[in-house]
DNA sequence: ACAAACCTTATACTTTACTACAGGGTTTAG
DNA sequence: CTAAACCCTGTAGTAAAGTATAAGGTTTGT
């Protein structure tokens, strides 16, 4: 008694069965027991792995990160803080690189756009079209539709 | 004479040959005239819509997005401003949303790194490995932490 | 003449994270 | 008892944006 069959781990944790099947192959969930007729039985410590890759990826570790974690995670007393640390810390620079690249798009696209009149007549004189058929540097953008604007 | 062979293309533009050729199976780069041989020709047209390309994903559009923009380049006269700009505020939102979501998620990992020592010892009071196993809400990661530090 | 460098097509593989079958067996409610 | 709901494996498909490889044909330089 007590165990949970795939679905009710799934309706627990959001996490679909198919998913969930998937997350043990790569790894992530542990071959849980089989019931007589091969049915796959899932005990809490399953559905406290499996809420810990939910907010895990929350976080925006990936699959690759979170079998690290879990490692880690299982083996608390070998394991040091500084090797936690570490990857969480890996983590927050790519998500500030990622941050970083999207804002200069952002800036970039919001110059070429805020000079566009967005109008219903023809597109001949639109400064996005314009920009992205002449200028390669994207500082060159801000300069020249600074000086049309 | 003045065509260019896709090697050159490449060199030019900084797009490897192989995706030249995947842009153009994608109807992103129309088909070039074949010299006997059946090698591509390109020309000059071909040197600046590859660069439009090239420009577009710059600015965050993907190959899609970019299909679009060059349909309304080439029809520049029947296209309006407002076509163009309503995909490139699309655009827009769309980082602007990759960018939100990204810092909600740079801000909820900062507060678990921030309290965990990175030390040598054993993980067991890892404040990170914690919250994950514990903590469901973003908002409590912060509040809970905040208490201990 | 012969190799190096270049080009061709078609097919398959890469990464990430699933999702969707097909073709079964099992459990449960009425 | 039977249908619905659930579970199993295995395979294949999806999205995005390419990269790699095989097995050739062509051009260029010496
Ligand atoms: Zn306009
Ligand atoms: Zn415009
Ligand atoms: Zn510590
Ligand atoms: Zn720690």
């Amino acid at each position: 008694m007590g165990y949970l069959r795939i679905g009710q781990l799934s309706a627990r944790t959001g996490i679909n069965n198919e998913t969930l099947r998937f997350y043990e192959a790569r790894g992530l969930m542990s071959e849980p027991r089989r019931s007589e007729a091969g049915y796959r039985l899932y005990t809490e410590a399953d559905v406290r792995k499996a809420e810990f890759i939910v907010r895990a990826k929350k976080m925006g570790f990936g699959l690759k990160d979170i079998s690290e974690l879990l490692s880690l995670r299982v083996e608390k007393e070998s394991s040091t803080c500084g090797e936690v640390k570490d990857l969480a810390e890996a983590k927050l620079l790519e998500i500030e690189q990622k941050i970083e690249e999207l804002q200069r798009m952002k800036g970039a696209l919001e110059q070429i756009t805020e000079a566009c009149c967005g109008g219903q007549e023809s597109a001949i004189h639109c400064t996005i079209l314009n920009a992205l058929d002449q200028i390669d540097d994207p500082a060159e953008v801000s300069a020249r539709v600074a000086v049309r604007a």
